[in-house]
RNA sequence: GGUCCGGUAGUGUAGUGGUUAACAUGCCAGUCUGUCACACUGGAGAUCGCGGGUUCAAGUCCCGUCCGGACCGCCA
């Protein structure tokens, strides 16, 4: 095998002889900036008297969320610890048991499919803090980022960051994560359609994007609606301009539609208009993974760039078949104008920190009264019992006096990643698993003996 | 759970349904040698991931399955 820095060997080789891989000097230095990340944290949080504190690896199976990893109990057969999705409760009740501030590289377990930058075990930077409101935390955040961005590459940012609502990034970027490296902005077009003679896009959410001297083809046009199919939509309609509006769409429109458009979107000659027609959120969605692609399509990405923002203002609750569900988790707070008349509509003062179209990190202001974290259990359809059962002990802490508290927790994969310029999490974990969560080299997961099944009193099933 | 891409000597790849599966690199042997990415000659090395099927004939087409990767669902 050739140890040589940049590599063609298919990924199952290099994992599977992973000692030999590392000794490639770019994973080397990656595995070094990793260090210096973990390094540079503790060096800020620790000159802001945070102190860095464990909580259990072996705990307990959390409510909602992820699937847990489960680990049997031999001394009580039949139960079983969990591994933590995060130490969420257990940061929460550090605040309640009088350790103001809290930080943790903590390791985070969740069994659920993997992506390109996810794996199922995973590190976090987790913080939180007592008598802290929402500007505190994301003003002690950024200059976190920006003292890690300085230390491990050299990269000066800006403070303070940018401040998007969760609505406008969904509006402009058609993400939750916006990447703002490039414009090519979408726009909310839906009330020129709202009561238009074209079926197709009447009363519907239309989103739309203006290329500007476009020299798509009808080729193009169809691969980029494909992509919009994937994320729930019908597909992308258009129209282009040279000296008035031609093709696709534009025959159905009326005349003051088109006037309305040419008003949103100045055109010139060879411009190109892309259309996604639908529900709000997901004809939004469809085009900004449309407007993702042609930014790396068209090479409008500078990727020496770091643009780094906050999204705030995120919905609480989202709905389900069933009901609603946490947008969050369930111990965050709603902001105060809609904490007294909590409603499924309820805005949470909750806040992600997003660079380059990464999800670098997200927290929020926690509960800390009793009576507003049982609201909100209930409107999440959760009984009494069986909250109790859940998380009872935490319920019980919240009645000891908790002081209002709030954190976050940044991904230091994903930070890596960025500060790495890998879109490849396996590149910045040492020991990674495959996209099926298994480790080629130990192959784990291994299977156990009968014997150490029957002293856990565990059997096979089939 | 679903969609898509890939799996061929140790390694990385090529390979219109048709003779003995090709190339690079690595390995072994020899020749040469002021080498330093040596050069030259020869050699070994492949159940073409696995199992079925179609066909006179399958690395190639079809179905299933396993493995790697990307994505959708999922990931509070």
């Amino acid at each position: 095998m050739i140890i040589a820095n940049q590599t063609d060997a298919l990924e199952d080789t290099r994992l599977k002889y992973r000692y030999l891989d590392l000794r490639r000097p770019v994973l080397q230095q990656t595995l070094k900036t990793r260090a210096t990340l973990m390094q540079a944290t503790r060096e800020y949080l620790d000159g802001l008297d945070f102190i860095e504190l464990e909580t259990p690896i072996l705990t307990k199976s959390t409510p909602e969320g992820a699937r847990d990893y489960l680990v049997p109990s031999r001394i009580h057969p039949g139960r079983f610890f969990a591994l933590p999705q995060s130490p969420q409760l257990f940061k929460q009740l550090f605040m309640i048991g009088g350790m103001e501030r809290y930080y943790q590289i903590a390791k985070c377990f969740r069994d659920e499919d993997l992506r390109a930058d996810r794996q199922p075990e995973f590190t976090q930077i987790d913080i939180e803090a007592s008598f802290v409101d929402q500007a505190q935390v994301m003003t002690m955040t950024e200059g976190l980022v920006a003292h890690v961005f300085k230390q491990t590459i050299d990269v000066t940012i800006p403070l303070p960051f940018d401040v998007l609502t969760y609505d406008e990034a969904m509006r402009r970027y058609g993400s939750d994560k916006p990447d703002r490296r490039f414009g090519l902005e979408l726009l909310d077009v839906s009330s020129v359609f709202a009561s238009s003679d074209f079926e197709y896009l009447r009363g519907q959410s239309v989103s739309m994007l203006h290329l500007p001297n476009s020299t798509l083809t009808r080729k193009h046009i169809d691969a980029l609606s494909e992509i919009a199919k994937t994320y729930g939509a019908s597909g992308v309609s258009f129209m282009k301009y040279d000296t008035d509006f031609t093709s696709g769409i534009a025959s159905k429109c009326s005349r003051e539609e088109l006037a309305a458009i040419a008003s949103l979107a100045q055109p010139s000659a060879n411009d190109l208009y892309l259309f996604v027609a639908g529900d709000l959120r997901v004809a939004q969605t469809a085009l900004g993974q449309v407007r993702l692609h042609l930014g790396q399509e068209l090479q409008l990405i500078n990727d020496k760039e770091y643009d780094v923002c906050w999204v705030v203002d995120w919905p609480l609750f989202e709905p389900t078949d069933t009901g609603v569900t946490s947008a969050h988790h369930p111990f965050t707070s709603p902001k105060p104008q809609t904490m007294d008349a909590l409603t499924k509509d309820a805005i949470a003062q909750a806040y992600d920190v997003v660079c380059n179209g990464y999800e670098l990190g997200g927290g929020s202001i926690r509960i800390h009264q009793p009576a507003l974290q049982a609201k909100v259990l209930e409107l999440l359809g959760m009984s009494k019992e069986r909250a109790k059962e859940q998380f009872g002990f935490f319920l019980e802490a919240l009645e000891y006096g908790t002081p209002p508290h709030g954190g976050i927790a940044l991904g230091v994969d994903r930070f890596v990643m960025l500060l790495t310029n890998t879109t490849n999490i396996r590149d910045v974990i040492a020991f990674p698993k495959t996209a099926s969560a298994q480790d080629l080299m130990s192959q784990a997961p291994g299977d156990v003996s009968d014997a150490q099944l029957s002293e856990l009193q565990i059997s096979r099933k089939k």
